[in-house]
DNA sequence: CATGGTGTTCGATCCCTGTCGTACAGTTGT
DNA sequence: ACAACTGTACGACAGGGATCGAACACCATG
């Protein structure tokens, strides 16, 4: 039988291939989840607690980003202790949706 | 001296390369006007008047989202007559923001 | 076991925007 | 001149989502 917490009960993840596109548009049209999704793109995969984002929010609403994040594909969180860890989901998604990725974190503004 | 007409006077156009990525993102992110954006790419320049689009919103609302659409330096607008005709800025587009109309328009959902 | 740290959930609030009806401006044809 | 057509402007409305505080669950460490 299953022997998962009931914190990674909360985890869900689903595959790119499977998000519509209004959800990933949505997911990428947030200034704070861009920011996220920036900040993964520049360290390495499951480094990046969810409370070490330096974010203009505050926890509540920071969390809420994530589950949007991870809901559109854009991420996949692990848990590790009591921290969340964070990927980009960097190859899926760009098999799913070519160039949307790129072409919305990889800008200055 | 200029002879333009009142209501040519309504149609400014913006460079695509002055526009912030977040208005890109927030006009492509809805749904009626990546309807609009779809049927543009699949016709010949100025061969669509406003009125001629298929939407499921009426005239005033369907006013709202070409002027977003020029705004976001996505479509350029010609009157002709009692018409307004459109033309999906293609090129200028891609070259500010490099993948992302391809990757938001040519999709079958 | 108590304390502090991390993150989620829930309810409430606020604001933005998509929507529409109506009125209006320009154009075309009769 | 008049009517019909195309599109915009404006005010109003409703829904959704971003935001937050507070309460809670889980983990780690003393």
């Amino acid at each position: 039988m299953s022997v998962e917490s009931a914190r990674a009960r909360t985890l869900s993840h689903v595959d790119p291939a499977e998000v519509p596109l209004q959800a990933a548009l949505d997911a990428l049209a947030d200034p704070v989840r861009r920011s996220i999704l920036r900040d993964l793109s520049v360290h390495d995969d499951w480094t990046r607690a969810c409370g070490t984002f330096d974010l203009p929010v505050k926890k509540a609403t920071a969390s809420h980003h994530f589950a949007v994040l991870r809901a559109a594909g854009l991420i996949e969180q692990r848990d590790e202790g009591a921290r969340r860890l964070n990927r980009l989901r960097r190859e899926e998604f760009d098999t799913a949706f070519p160039g949307l990725l790129t072409a919305t974190i990889d800008r200055a503004d």
